[in-house]
DNA sequence: GAGATATTGTTTCGGCCATAACAATCTCGG
DNA sequence: CCGAGATTGTTATGGCCGAAACAATATCTC
């Protein structure tokens, strides 16, 4: 793994295992390998930027405006409709709404025919906070996708979107 | 957003808000915003089912298995370097390391020249741990990728090793 | 050599997340 | 009606993660 190329050095990681990997026996299998580290890491690099140059200055999250945004597309909502959104868990929504209500930014309205039930809705502050923030995550994902052209960004979408439709089944069973 | 597809409910939602951005004006960028949920989800996807059926039911987790791996792979090394190959923070390593260390899957040695560096290593239960666990993995990345054939497969990685590779600076400057 | 500076690893703090257990409430079959 | 079962949201508990502050050590400069 010589730093010759002087790439990232995560790619160069990356290319070394691959290496690696083709000179295994199956199960091994490079490719998979290949796809699976650098779609996560791509995910991984991704979310720290926009954590940590758009969101934390703030003095938010991401998770918590992924959650104000569908708030703010759907109205409100239930935390058991959000987490199935998500795919997350209820609990991982119960803890974000706390956050978020704690900064002034969501609040929580009972449900009239339901004792259980809540609803989560943005409020105004809340609503100003999730459009500011939008603008500028939308510039900086341009920024990130800016190598590849419109045509390569719809070929990269629909491969993903391939894989999620036929995701396998979810669940610990073997 | 009517369910009339039938589709997993995290595509239904990213259509209808590709939908809703389309009809507003810049910065929102629908094409952009379509490629960025699809990466996340399908990162978060993976990482989570990966992580429910190989690794906790064996008692670890999918980042222990992360670096784990690389120690497998590169042979002893230190905190410091990594963290840069994950591009993630000496802190978060330091945690890694210490709940590896609890279960006895690697340990901390001295290094002689230099008081303060610490080198990580496998134990051999950790190099056992990590054979096994690399097997399952391998296996499950393969169902999961299997919706793309192989000509598919390399196209995607190589889409994604462009946008690594051209990643824009790091850094909380705008 | 001695002091200023840099590097390494750790600790603290707060937020994220899942799982499991729980209380409150609703629904439905008899 | 009424009790069994399902659903909703919350609360532990524990691991992951970054930022910032810190102590120990190394290095560089004069």
């Amino acid at each position: 793994m010589t730093d010759s190329q002087a790439g990232p050095p995560d790619l160069e990681y990356a290319a070394y295992a691959r290496e690696r990997l083709a000179a295994m026996p199956p199960p091994a299998d490079p490719d998979a390998f290949a796809l699976a580290y650098h779609l996560l890491q791509l995910a991984y690099l991704l979310v720290t930027d926009l954590e940590t140059r758009i969101h934390r200055p703030r003095g938010w999250t991401l998770p918590g405006f992924r959650l104000m945004f569908k708030l703010w597309l759907l109205g409100p909502a239930q935390p058991v409709r959000l987490a199935e959104l998500s795919a997350m868990s209820r609990s991982a929504v119960t803890n974000a709404v706390n956050t978020l209500e704690r900064g002034g930014l969501v609040e929580r309205r009972p449900v009239p025919g339901d004792g259980r039930a809540v609803v989560i809705a943005l409020t105004g502050a809340g609503e100003k906070a999730v459009r500011e923030a939008f603008a500028e995550q939308a510039r900086r994902e341009g920024e990130w996708f800016a190598p590849l052209d419109e045509a390569e960004r719809e070929r990269l979408t629909g491969l993903l979107i391939r894989i999620l439709r036929e995701r396998p089944a979810l669940g610990s069973a073997r």
